[in-house]
DNA sequence: ACGATATTGTAACAAAGTGTAACGGCGCTC
DNA sequence: GAGCGCCGTTACACTTTGTTACAATATCGT
């Protein structure tokens, strides 16, 4: 999202014991964090797909498989945060762990508090903080379509200069298809994307922004050939998109 | 498709054992994998037709014919990923198997987490990683009859510049016809490619979803120029195409 | 050539998904 | 606190699609 806008890091804890994932899950939600849990890798991915996640705690002995694989399958396609968390204190599943790309370890049982301490650190040293000046601003304008987005100065520039006045749910909306562009986003993630909240069933609240987005950027809202819908699934933003400088 | 959805990977076993066909299907489907079954080439070859198989685990001996032959058969005509099964575990099987053209190699008796990870190595290794902005988006244009399919901006053209509007099952029903044209794809490797799941008895769907994608795209739809039907099999687009850029 | 059988084409309908107008609550600003 | 703009919700129209039924067509044996 272009906005800073401040929401709580979102946490995904995957274990097959049901009470670690309790316990984690209530620490780091009274620590203002927000957590998803899954059992299992087909869990996890799930949650990959419908949530924006910043890092993930994984249990490296999971029923029948080890974490170790899937850790590297996430860092093939991936760059989210790792910790994961064993029960064995070994030498050797330390280094295979981080050799395989994870950021972190963590030694089964653990103190609460020593798990908070290193996602800190961990999430710290992944994002660092956002120097706006020493960013080229260059790199956040997008063109498509006769239109430029400024994500930086929010704002959104038709070709003969004029501007069209998004509110601020519109732009952060437009901002994370852009991003995305060709990439197919379920409703689920855009909520997660641009509110940070699940989406519940029901929910028409993204098919209305996207409907009152569109009239404001698309020649012919009845016609879209910016976002597009995908039956089933949810949007797309199928436009050719540039990175240029003003 | 032209979405970027993603689906579990489909692995077919092909054993003459069923006991162990079983064994790796319990286990592969808890892991969150799709899998198919077959006891011999026929079967094999059956399913590879109804399927899109993302990689094979196959015997290297099956009654009748043998699973090195298939290897080479399968690698003159494709290149999914194998991985031979066998219950020789000297090296002259080894190095024929991986000259034959296979990924992998597991002896029996083996552990299910053993072959588990080498089927991640070579799945990954097989897949690198999708990177969306690397990729040229003229490669996804596709020109055929006065029209042209541009799939990452999911719209059809006509020569003269007019869109023909498709829908969601319409479009990724072209989009896979146009990837794979030439080759006739029965009707339950279209679900599969379309829809990815499966189609069963008496299922009208893909015939529906034909006739009113033809209804749009053919000049004369009752003389179908580009998506012909294959009586007892199911559907070729048997247009010229060709990769053009804009 | 003819009819029997199987397969495919397609219209019509119901169910599910999506577009969007309209309303009202909420948090702004002044 | 009045006015305003934004956005979540609801309701309803419209679109898409799976299914059914029946028509049209192909295939085969005689």
């Amino acid at each position: 999202m272009g906005s800073v806008r401040i929401l709580p890091e979102h946490i995904l804890v995957v274990d097959d014991d049901s009470r670690i994932r309790q316990m984690l899950s209530r620490y780091f939600e009274e620590e203002g964090y927000r957590v998803s849990l899954a059992g299992d890798g087909q869990e996890m991915r799930e949650c990959l797909d419908k949530h924006s996640i910043d890092i993930i705690l994984l249990d490296l002995m999971l029923p029948g498989e080890d974490g170790l694989a899937l850790a590297r399958d996430l860092r093939a396609r991936s760059d989210v945060p790792i910790i994961m968390l064993t029960g064995r204190n070994d030498v050797v599943d330390r280094v295979v762990g981080l050799e395989v790309g994870a950021d972190d370890y963590v030694a089964k049982p653990f103190h609460l508090r020593e798990v908070l301490a290193r996602v800190r650190v961990v999430l710290r040293r992944r994002q660092p903080r956002p120097t706006y000046d020493a960013v080229d601003p260059t790199l956040e304008i997008y063109c498509f379509e006769g239109l430029r987005l400024d994500v930086p100065r929010r704002q959104l520039l038709s070709v003969d200069g004029s501007e069209i006045l998004l509110t601020t749910g519109e732009f952060d909306m437009l901002c994370v298809l852009v991003k995305h562009a060709g990439r197919v986003l379920q409703r689920e993630l855009l909520m997660d994307l641009t509110r940070g909240r699940d989406l519940d069933a029901f929910d028409r609240t993204i098919d209305a922004q996207i409907a009152r987005l569109r009239r404001k950027i698309e020649h012919d809202p009845s016609r879209p050939a910016l976002i597009k819908s995908v039956r089933g699934v949810g949007y797309v933003f199928s436009a050719r998109t540039t990175r240029q400088d003003s």
